[in-house]
DNA sequence: CTCGATCCCTGGACGC
DNA sequence: TGCGTCCAGGGATCGA
């Protein structure tokens, strides 16, 4: 679940907690979700986490330089996405550890920076300052920062779906299926509407909603829809503001028709089907048969 | 360029 | 109480 928010949430604690702090030691459990495991054990060792930043849905932790580090341009970096479960805080030594804890970095005061799970669609990078820049080169605008100019540009002219061109991160990094809902249900843009047959005035809402809806997220430290918690292990209050996401068949909060969820570019989407009217020619009601084929397969796997 | 399908993974919900 | 099944979701990838 952690999108940008979040994200920015546990950024700001880590800042918060860790800046100054040298990694002296690496302690790895599952691996399979780290680009390379023996470059975390080869160059985190003695190095200072000097700032934490988020970038998309990414954490940098930004590493004070090596003797191999090259002189100009970013700094090295630990990148961390968190996937849907992934937890990233810092615990005393005596503190248990969670189940599906895969990463351990033991901190130069005692405690230990620690990288819990479950579902291990998170990602963990040790990146050199080379390699980071044209990793960040391949997302899109940040929603936050972006003009408004460049984000008719981006979306305006496309033909894809509004839904699937906002969570492509190289369009915009850092928007995920719950904040995208929200946005669109606050511009009245049903998600199935083309980018190029956004009208000037509708692509003006969206990008206005955007902002607002991420600002007040995050001013509410997020959202803890399934248990993200922040670094310091605490939950976000976001959740309590959502109009649509999780909210089928409730009432909108404006105009009282039942919230509906559908699938649009591969994703449940929640939306009010009063305010948000529906293109030409996107038909009503789909309950897509997902998962036939996947049911046969399984099927099949069985008798074998 | 855009689409859907598939895979990765685990825990929680639900049915029996 | 316990087992099986479905499902959630971000992102990569592949074929249409």
């Amino acid at each position: 679940m952690p999108e940008l928010p979040e994200v920015e949430t546990v950024a700001r604690g880590l800042q918060r907690e860790v800046v100054g702090r040298t990694i002296v030691g690496v302690t790895l459990r599952k691996t399979d979700f780290i680009d390379d495991p023996a470059e975390l054990e080869e160059h985190l060792p003695g190095r200072k986490i000097v700032a934490v930043e988020r970038y998309g849905k990414f954490m940098l932790l930004r590493l004070s330089a090596s003797d191999v580090s090259t002189a100009n341009g970013e700094q090295d970096a630990l990148m961390v996405h968190l996937g849907m479960t992934g937890m990233l805080r810092p615990q005393a030594v005596s503190e248990p550890q969670l189940k599906h804890t895969h990463v351990v970095l033991p901190l130069d005061d005692g405690r230990e920076l620690r990288y819990v799970d479950p579902r291990r669609f998170g990602r963990m990078a040790y990146l050199s300052g080379e390699a980071l820049q044209s990793e960040l080169r391949r997302h899109g605008l940040d929603p936050l920062e972006m003009r408004f100019e460049e984000f008719a540009a981006n979306t305006g002219k496309r033909r894809a779906r509004i839904k699937a061109l906002l969570l492509d991160q190289s369009v915009l990094r850092g928007v995920g299926n719950i904040y995208t809902d929200e946005s669109l249900w606050k511009a009245k843009i049903h998600p199935a509407h083309l980018g190029a047959r956004l009208k000037p005035d509708q692509l003006r809402r969206l990008y206005g909603a955007l902002q607002q809806v991420l600002q007040k997220a995050i001013a509410l430290r997020g959202s803890s829809i399934s248990d993200f918690l922040d670094a310091e292990g605490v939950p976000g209050e976001y959740q309590q503001h959502h109009r649509v996401y999780g909210r089928e068949g409730k009432a909108c909060r404006r105009c009282k028709t039942p919230i509906r969820r559908i699938v649009v570019a591969g994703r449940s989407s929640y939306f009010c089907p009063n305010c948000q009217k529906a293109p030409r020619g996107w038909k009503k009601s789909k309950r897509p048969p997902r998962f036939a084929a996947r049911r046969k397969r399984k099927a099949a796997a069985t008798k074998l």
